[in-house]
RNA sequence: GGGCCCAUAGCUCAAUCGGUUAGAGCAUCCGGCUCAUACCCGGCUGGUUGCAGGUUCGAGUCCUGCUGGGCCUACCA
């Protein structure tokens, strides 16, 4: 019974590159469960792109001087070739801008209009700054003015850069336009939103309900939570660079232009994605048959931080439109990755570098990364790890166990594969263990358990060593009287790398391939019918020339590259692991000491860490430096803010008087470690409450590179009060 | 601040509805083997399930509190 699939993985935004937590979370999973479906013979399609739009890739687009198709195309080669790399092969990956698919603007709008014809969309007043030289509204990150809290100059409409704080755009003193440098006003502008709440009400709490029990705990919690408090969400922004809402494109009484909440058109980058693979392919009636199907079977493969919104934002759209797009029949999240006991962090380079790995093979990172999968809880990546895994898994067990039976059929057989005889007790265990590990594998990745799918396969090649040790074949073959037997044990082998190479197919496709050129069977495709069977014709030709003998000579395997290779699974050296170690604890070293931003090293690739930094801002005159008074300082007091996470209360000597400071810097210091630290403060700011705490100044601070907060200090000598010049 | 999740052997992870003596792999140690990538096979060792209570005939599992970590979200430094 086949069944119509859908797969998709989580778009990656196109503002930076991807890591190895992404691809275990999102893409590696998926496209295991898709070969795997594939190899059940049913009919699937494997969907993903990048995300494209949003204010941050506007913003870094325009900080970086180039165009939003050049800045978005960058990120998408990027990401595309670490996918590649990891051999996740989609049906097709483009993304959700213009130029890149001209299906998904007005895939989006369409999805805009029928719920707007539903009813699903309300619309909203609210003041937002516009730009009255350019004649357009200026989303909060393009409007810079005077903190309100701390009465740094340089505050962004969203966030002050210097205290840290979410702002609301309208309350910034003094503002002005970073686009034109222009003084902008407040001026009334319309949002759409989309009513969750209607759709929790009427439809979604009980398609949830029949639901329970089905999907992964974690994702059913976390969507139950969220049920109890679902609100309106506004669906558009006022942005240059996005899907325009209909109706909205300037005309609509002299508004400007408008553009869909990133958010709500990512997703439907599933559908345009599709949609557009579908026309290239010649068959445009495809993507609704797939897609409006009954019979559709839809999954998203995401990581937890997206289980929201899959699990019910989504959802609520596509039902909304009463168009009859299909549901997701599951939201497999997974949690998240780490690397050597910290979160994977691109811009200060704790990552795994792509050269680092780019001669493994493939499968070997495939199979690692598989064993380490974060699936019911966060998991981790240690290089350690990575080495046993493919060294004593893959090379020790699984290479070997072909290694020893090639090469003895080659020694003994002439490299010919030997007659089936009458099965012994023990042919047939095993025969009966192959079809056991069939079904175990099956089971697993039915339920998206990775992990367990490859202990099944690691446990059957254990099962075949330990076949292999009893039969002895080595005795055997050398007396005339059992040599027959030994002929059997080697057909048996054979018949179970073959077995070995169909079950391993979904997470290391290319081993699979090589396995079977390896035994002559080149082109077969993996499936699950009649594995293990031995007799009954089902099994390998009597005869046929197999491993060295086919290939000529040593090394006796060729990849599905044509490259050949002397070992299924080349081992991995410990003095490799040494030098990642090596070069992790020497940037730990350097993060902690906080020695601010680094480069990720000699990657051309890797995240332009100058292009994470702030622009230079605009140039001002001495006066406007002068205004500002900086003193040394020395903190006499600290401790945690009664009603804040964030803060601590400070209480700072300037000389001239004592004074109480409070700084958002609870996550980055203990306050014991802070009593005695030299510190530079702004004197002659406004004071300001801060949950209760009156702020009298605040303190001069810089971010290293995890994130944290680090106070600057003047030398030793200049005495608390000092003017800093 | 609110919601959710996690903490199990030296390491990486399991454990179905609350149910037998908490299991695998790796590492360590012991033994066997020589076809094979110094591999394979067998065996031993290793646990107060983060801490403190509670419910129950029975708790890794449920409840409360605490400690540490993560994700979302709010407020916000």
């Amino acid at each position: 019974m086949t069944e119509t699939v859908l797969v998709t993985s989580a778009l990656p935004y196109a503002n930076g590159p991807i890591h190895f937590g992404h691809i275990v979370g999102a893409y590696l999973p998926a496209d295991i469960y898709v070969r795997f479906r594939r190899m059940l013979g049913d009919d699937v399609h494997f969907v993903s792109g990048t995300d494209e739009h949003g204010v941050a890739i506007t913003l870094k687009a325009e900080q970086a001087g180039v165009g939003y198709e050049d800045y978005v195309d960058r990120w998408h080669e990027s990401i595309k070739r670490s996918l590649e790399h990891v051999g996740i092969e989609f049906d097709v990956f483009t993304g959700t801008s213009h130029h890149r698919n001209p299906f998904h603007r007005e895939l989006a709008q369409q999805f805009f209009l029928d719920l707007k014809a539903q009813g699903y969309l309300g619309k909203h007043s609210e003041e937002q700054f516009f730009s009255e030289a350019m004649g357009r509204f200026l989303p909060d990150r393009y409007v810079e003015g005077t903190c309100y809290h701390c009465g740094y100059e340089k505050a962004r409409g969203d966030e002050c850069p210097h205290c840290g704080r979410y702002l609301e755009a309208q309350k910034l003193k003094d503002p002005r336009s970073t686009l034109d440098g222009s003084t902008p006003v407040l001026k009334e502008t319309r949002h759409y939103y989309l009513d969750l709440g209607r759709a929790r009400d009427e439809w979604l709490k009980d398609w949830f309900e029949s639901k329970r029990g089905q999907w992964k705990p974690n994702v059913e919690n976390f969507v139950a939570a969220d049920l109890a408090d679902l609100r309106e969400r506004p669906i558009t922004r006022d942005l240059p660079w996005g899907v325009p809402v209909p109706g909205e494109n300037g005309s609509d009484d002299g508004e400007p232009g408008k553009v869909l909440y990133v958010w709500f058109d990512a997703p439907i980058g599933y559908l345009s994605i599709s949609k557009q693979y579908w026309h290239a392919q010649g068959r445009p009636e495809r993507f609704e048959e797939l897609w409006k199907g009954a019979d559709t079977k839809l999954y998203h493969f995401i990581g937890k931080d997206n289980i929201t919104f899959h699990a019910v934002v989504f959802p609520s759209m596509l039902k909304g439109t009463g168009q009859g797009w299909v549901l997701p029949e599951n939201v497999p999240a997974n949690e998240f990755f780490n690397f050597e006991g910290r979160k994977f962090n691109t811009s200060s380079g704790w990552v795994i570098p792509e050269e680092a790995v780019a001669d493994d093979p493939t499968d070997a990172l495939r199979y690692a990364l598989t064993t380490m999968m974060p699936e019911t809880a966060d998991s981790e990546w240690t290089w350690e790890e990575y080495r046993s895994r493919v060294n004593d898994d893959l090379a020790d067990n699984l290479g070997n166990l072909v290694t020893r039976t090639l090469r003895f059929v080659e020694k003994f057989f002439d490299g010919r594969i030997p007659a089936l005889g009458e099965l012994s007790e023990r042919d047939a265990e095993l025969q009966q263990e192959a079809r056991k590990a069939a079904a175990e594998v099956q089971e697993h990745l039915h339920a998206f358990r990775f992990r367990r799918a490859c202990q099944a396969m690691m446990g059957f090649g254990n099962a075949c060593n330990r076949y292999y040790d009893l039969e002895q074949p080595w005795v055997a073959v050398k007396d005339e009287t059992t040599r027959s037997r030994a002929a059997q044990t080697m057909r048996v082998c054979c018949e179970m790398v073959r077995v070995l190479a169909h079950l391993i197919a979904p997470v290391m496709p290319e081993t699979s391939t090589t396995l079977l050129r390896t035994l002559g069977r080149d082109g077969e495709s993996p499936s699950f019918e009649r594995l293990g069977e031995l007799g009954g014709g089902a099994g390998l030709p009597e005869g046929e020339i197999v491993g060295a003998a086919l290939t000529g000579a040593l090394p006796r395997f060729v990849d599905p590259r044509g490259r050949e290779i002397s070992a299924p699974f080349p081992k991995i050296p410990e003095a490799r692991i040494a030098a990642e170690l090596e070069r992790l604890h020497d940037l730990a070293k350097r993060q902690d000491a906080g020695t601010g931003k680094h480069s990720p090293g000699s990657d051309a690739d890797a995240t332009p860490v100058a292009a994470d930094l702030e622009p230079i801002a605009d140039e001002i005159g001495f006066e406007t430096f002068a205004a500002v008074d900086l003193r040394t300082g020395t903190i006499l007091e600290a401790s945690k803010h009664p009603k804040a996470d964030r803060l601590l209360v400070l209480r700072v000597d300037l000389g001239f008087e004592t004074r109480t400071i409070v700084a958002g810097v609870a996550a980055s210091y203990t306050p014991e470690e802070l009593i005695g630290r030299r510190v530079i403060a702004v004197v002659n700011l406004a004071p300001r409450k801060l949950r209760g705490v009156e702020s009298q100044g605040m303190l001069l601070a810089t971010d290293d590179a995890e994130g944290r907060a680090r106070f600057l200090s003047p030398d030793a000598g200049s005495p608390n009060g000092a003017r800093i010049r």
